[in-house]
DNA sequence: CCTGGAGTTGTCCTA
DNA sequence: TTAGGACAACTCCAG
């Protein structure tokens, strides 16, 4: 009996503190042994590059703080964790739950199967409200942010508190393997520059989230439109991992009532109101990631242009704001929420390119990707969502350029070619006077695109194309 | 069942 | 210069 112990499965909770399924085990066992395993099995979509890499370090981070008792595999649960319980002597396994439509049917399996052998428990670790508890009055799912969140969270229950509590990690002996053997890093490519932006592990977390709360929440309502301030929390990544909970950003937001304008507190749950919304219409419809909630949009005639796609992709459309949205994410791993909607709206409506598209490319490039949030916001974008944007919304590059980088700023910081342009012409280079381009030395269609598409033009084709769907 | 109000993030034109 | 209304029609939601 001595070398008993209990198993805490890691997944997307990579914390110590708040941790439902943690805190249930250390006040019931003496010992505690950590597992982590990477497990790509029947999953539709496999880790992007920079959540592979957001990983990795994550994992040597959690390690670290574990003493390096993390056991580390790779494969499918059920056998890993058929053999652990063979070879050791497990009184009782415990996780904290996921939603990715893969994995609770995944679960909902191991669990039945190592119930034949040990006490199984799941909890809530990720979410503020569980997705089958946020209900209308019919018993079916929300498809409307407004009405989910204002009747069907936020007069439900308060959230859970945050917990915390100190434990202790058996050492064990068992063998597995390493971060570095999971080669999440394999590629040794673009990944491992971009990362370098960022501190990665729970800590960290922590200090984002008090540098927003101090900075940032005071003018969040404002702020948070306008890239190049500092109001947005950019806290997403590390809530994807779970290195922090929401209900530790929740009320700790909360706490600060006193010296921020109610607005701007209740502003900020709301957005952690609509990573809810996403993960209950994953819950609810599982095919979110693939197929357009409203099926009319299955007959829209989307284009294929792979030039067009390419230069999106890479930021050379010839519209800056596009552009500098589009290199921030290739430079950072992150993109402004502002400019995720202007990039979006320009790929679908302007490009006439299938929201598919665009979802990958952030899937696989955004360091806080997240199967829900990136799903449900694509088709939010390209108005094949529950909580459609009218068919008539598409941004106008040149207008939110204007509207929200007033100075500029942005623009130069990522696309720096047009740092001498004169302001008049920062949104829309083409129209500036080829002796100003030959005195500040730039050739347009040498050292900045012109345009792909015209606004005014693929606007109105865009407006027609949707006319198709009506009635 | 019926009814009425509303739907995160916009743009353009007109008076 | 600027503020306000038009821009499809539909579906969702609550009473």
């Amino acid at each position: 009996m001595t070398n008993e112990f209990s198993l805490h499965w890691f997944r997307q909770d990579l914390r110590l503190s708040d941790n439902s399924s943690l805190n249930y085990l250390s006040q019931k066992h003496k010992r505690i042994v950590c597992v982590f395993i990477y497990d790509q099995v029947n999953c539709n979509r496999k880790l992007g590059s920079a959540s592979k890499t957001w990983l990795h370090y994550s994992l040597l981070y959690l390690n670290n703080k574990l003493n390096n008792n993390l056991l580390i595999f790779k494969g499918d649960p059920e056998f890993i964790f058929l053999d652990l319980i063979k070879q050791n002597k497990i009184t009782e396994i415990s996780w904290n739950r996921c939603y990715e439509p893969w994995r609770v049917e995944r679960d909902k399996l191991l669990k039945k199967t190592l119930r034949k052998h040990v006490e199984v428990k799941t909890f809530n670790g990720s979410l503020l409200w569980e997705p089958w508890e946020v209900l209308k009055a019919d018993s079916t799912p929300y498809k409307i942010f407004t009405p989910f969140y204002q009747k069907g969270c936020l007069t439900k229950k308060p959230p859970r508190k945050p917990i915390s509590n100190n434990f202790s990690f058996f050492d064990h002996k068992i063998k597995s393997l390493s971060v570095t053997g999971l080669k999440l890093l394999d590629k040794l490519g673009w990944e491992n520059k971009v990362i370098n932006h960022w501190e990665i592990g729970e800590s960290f977390a922590e200090k984002q989230m008090n540098n927003f709360l101090k900075e940032g929440l005071g003018d969040y309502s404002h702020g948070r439109n306008f890239p190049n301030k500092l109001n947005v929390s950019r806290i997403s990544p590390y809530l994807h991992w779970g290195q922090i909970s929401p209900n530790t950003l929740w009320y700790e937001a909360e706490k600060l009532q006193q010296d921020v304008e109610t607005i701007n507190i209740d502003i900020f749950k709301s957005e952690l109101g609509w990573r809810e919304f996403f993960y209950n219409l994953m819950f609810h419809f599982p095919n979110i990631q693939s197929k357009n909630l409203q099926i009319k949009f299955d007959k829209f005639p989307w284009e294929s242009n792979d030039e067009f796609l390419k230069s999106w992709q890479k930021g050379l459309t010839g519209y800056p704001i596009i552009d500098a949205g589009m290199r921030e994410l290739w430079k950072t791993g992150y993109m402004h929420n502002r400019l995720r909607m202007i990039t979006g709206s320009f790929l679908v409506k302007n490009l006439l390119l299938h929201w598919h598209h665009g979802e990958k490319w952030f899937w696989d490039c955004l360091f806080d990707a997240d199967y829900a949030s990136n799903s449900a916001s694509w088709q939010w974008v390209a108005g094949t969502g529950t909580d459609a944007a009218p068919y008539f919304r598409i941004f106008n590059p040149i207008t939110q350029g204007k509207k929200f980088d007033p100075e500029g700023e942005y623009i130069k910081k990522y696309v720096p070619e047009l740092k001498n342009i004169p302001h008049k012409y920062l949104y829309t280079p083409w129209e500036c006077p080829s002796e100003i381009l030959s005195e500040i030395n730039l050739k347009l269609g040498v050292d900045y695109p012109f345009p792909i598409v015209d606004i005014k033009l693929s606007r109105a084709k865009a407006l027609k194309a949707f006319s198709i769907l009506k009635k």
